[in-house]
DNA sequence: AGCGTTATGTTATCTTATAACAAAATTGAG
DNA sequence: CTCAATTTTGTTATAAGATAACATAACGCT
């Protein structure tokens, strides 16, 4: 793929704005670019310094404010681990997401529910992803935690990474 | 309880550093006293204003020093979210956290795991995470990712708060 | 066109975290 | 015990990440 799939989802984001009415803004949309096609999670002010090469506002909040929008929207997540913002691959509804995180080269994969339940069925119940986020949210219920949102970082070495390193 | 069991989990550190050959330093007790006796999560400037009316250095690395050893160690988990650190509930080996996170009062919740253990041996003993295709959009990908550690958290509402916002 | 709302840009500042190095304490070999 | 190697502590200084507050500009509706 020429691109992995940039493009679409940026497109798949407009839509969804449109659809929405939420207002993707030359600032908002041009953060979002900027993370698509890094490819990889970025700081805030990595992202600024594009934005300041592009003519927008250079100071700390332009691009915080875009981030934050996008999050919220779910079109971006951040990666608490490397303190970084990526953009989401599979852009829907706001969803709190899986990451797999690179301690090596920094890739950042975001894995994808449907994705999730697969490999739930794969590997067979007692060894999957999906019953990491789900194991916590299940007993946060008996906990009578009222779950709003989550953050799953799985923390290690990608395929590629690993190989190199044989 | 008295103290929710903050002398067991201080006991046990003891016990397990003594095991370990690990130094459990006086800095590095104190912080995980300071945190213990939170009972909630602290931020490191916290934490290293509580050390400096103890007499220890009040530096910043003094207290990042400690809790990066705690950490290490399974003693101590960073809350992300809250950019701050909790005295882990069930020390034992170094472990990724379950973290229930309020968002209201900021208590943090740490769920026991014995079977995350599980999951993340699982993907880290390189088993091949396939997905099949999925029809129409989503084409079939192979995750094959080494995980070492996670880091997960829940944020929502407590039963306390809840409750006292009804 | 005008009004209320939302978004942008700017200044200033705050919070969190680390680099680099000197001094002290601890450990282990002889 | 003594000395050298290692680890830990303390300090200065600064980097990196994030937000508060407020003025200006753009938008969206009637």
């Amino acid at each position: 793929m020429a691109n992995s799939g940039r493009d679409e989802a940026f497109e798949k984001v407009e839509r969804l704005c449109k659809e929405r009415n939420l207002r993707l803004t030359p600032v908002r949309k041009r953060v979002l670019e900027i993370l698509l096609e890094a490819g990889r999670a970025l700081g805030a002010y990595e992202v600024l310094e594009s934005l300041r090469r592009d003519g927008f506002g250079h100071q700390p909040p332009v691009a915080y404010r875009a981030l934050e929008f996008l999050q919220e929207n779910g079109f971006v997540h951040r990666v608490e681990g490397m303190k970084g913002y990526v953009a989401c691959t599979s852009p829907s509804e706001p969803h709190g997401p899986v990451l797999l995180v690179c301690d090596s080269c920094n890739e950042v994969k975001e894995l994808r529910t449907p994705h999730l339940e697969e490999i739930a069925g794969g590997i067979g119940s007692h060894c999957s992803l999906e019953s990491a986020a789900e194991t916590g949210r299940h007993q946060a219920e008996t906990e009578e935690f009222l779950a709003s949102a989550h953050a799953i970082e799985i923390l290690g070495c990608c395929k590629q990474c690993s190989e190199a390193s044989e």
